[in-house]
DNA sequence: ACAAATTTAGACAGTCTTGTCTAATTCGTC
DNA sequence: GACGAATTAGACAAGACTGTCTAAATTTGT
């Protein structure tokens, strides 16, 4: 495993404050010595494994964008489809939730490396999703007023019933992420899918 | 303050590794050795300040829920002030604040304490949640089929925009809180809202 | 095969922290 | 005011960790 791998796993595992270079060092295979020529001192390795992550998930989450289904056959499934790849592939795999826990618990103490996630991550990552789904409403798939709005509120659908598991630092099972995805995109459709003419849903209303 | 504030203050920016007991007992204006007396050892310590979280975060939950619009006369305007309530009072306060920061950097460290926080927290207010929306379903307000996705969905889109904020231990501002409530609230209730004329509703108000 | 660069193990000083101990001081209550 | 309980300041031992240093061993490139 290399340094910055077996780094990112202690910090993860024990905190900055927690976090024992020799333990790294182990974990990493090399000795101390080595550590400290590759990486000046404990903050410079700290950064270099936020970097890291923030640049490895945000090459998954591009990766995972170009799966959206920008032409759907069946809106919901293809929907749910991209919901579970999303979370399977960039927020709940060990890099994700490794740079979820770094920033909850060392955000603040690094406010101008943190400040570059939100830029590089949520603030590219959001608008990309965003043009997606302003490209779908475009084409007559959905009804969306805000697309910023629809990107974000699309992802806390999708996760709201990950939220526990994820505060707690653990991995959801693939079924929980299914589930979950299935259970927001179908919230989602209620919400902005354009299926349903108004003179439908008062009928099905009236009949329910 | 009090030692358990001081304590919650310093394991909340510190870290539990990070925290410094002598910092603690600066912080609560009393001497180490009190701090000893009270409360064995750090970890006693730790443990103590995130039962007394739970609890103030549980009492001030379920004093928000004595507020939910059970007959609401402006569903949309009391479910938005509702969630306002919701992320003013118990998650975007001091105690709220801490406690999420504590269970995300602590969790995996102590399960049998957060388990115990999952069903005393998360177990008891989702399921509470819940039976307001089914309630406010039975009258005919809502057009849900499974309350306790509801509930989930609700308090997710209600935060939806806030994500952000929450990652990096920061506080909304006011008009943060206010426009994802309203947002969240407006696409809640294209979801699950029913389009009633004015008639029966006037109707329904006048029979209860 | 050889030379340069890298890596390694281990020792080391300096600093910090926890938890204990003691003796003096303050507080609460009668 | 007096007496017991609680609190305080400070010293202290034991242990842990960071970052440096050195000399030997290993790898790399040619």
């Amino acid at each position: 495993m290399s340094i910055i791998d077996a780094a990112a796993s202690v910090f993860c595992r024990e905190g900055f404050a927690g976090a024992n270079i020799d333990l790294i060092a182990a974990e990493a295979g090399v000795s101390r010595q080595t550590i400290y020529n590759h990486h000046r001192d404990k903050e410079k390795l700290f950064t270099a494994v936020v970097r890291d992550l923030t640049e490895r998930c945000n090459a998954g989450i591009f990766a995972t964008f170009a799966s959206f289904p920008d032409q759907p056959r069946d809106l919901e499934g293809d929907l749910i489809g991209f919901a579970v790849r999303m979370n399977q592939n960039c927020i709940c795999n060990r890099d994700g939730r490794f740079l979820r826990k770094l920033i909850q618990t060392e955000g603040e103490r690094y406010p101008e490396l943190f400040g570059e996630w939100r830029d590089q991550g949520p603030g590219r990552t959001w608008p990309a999703l965003a043009a997606r789904f302003a490209r779908l409403a475009h084409a007559g798939h959905l009804a969306v007023d805000d697309p910023d709005v629809a990107a974000r509120q699309f992802l806390a659908l999708a996760n709201a019933e990950l939220q526990t598991t994820f505060m707690l630092g653990g991995m959801p099972s693939e079924d929980e992420v299914l589930q979950s995805a299935t259970h927001g995109v179908r919230t989602f459709l209620r919400a902005f899918g354009k299926r349903r003419s108004a003179a439908a849903v008062e009928k099905q209303l009236a009949s329910a």
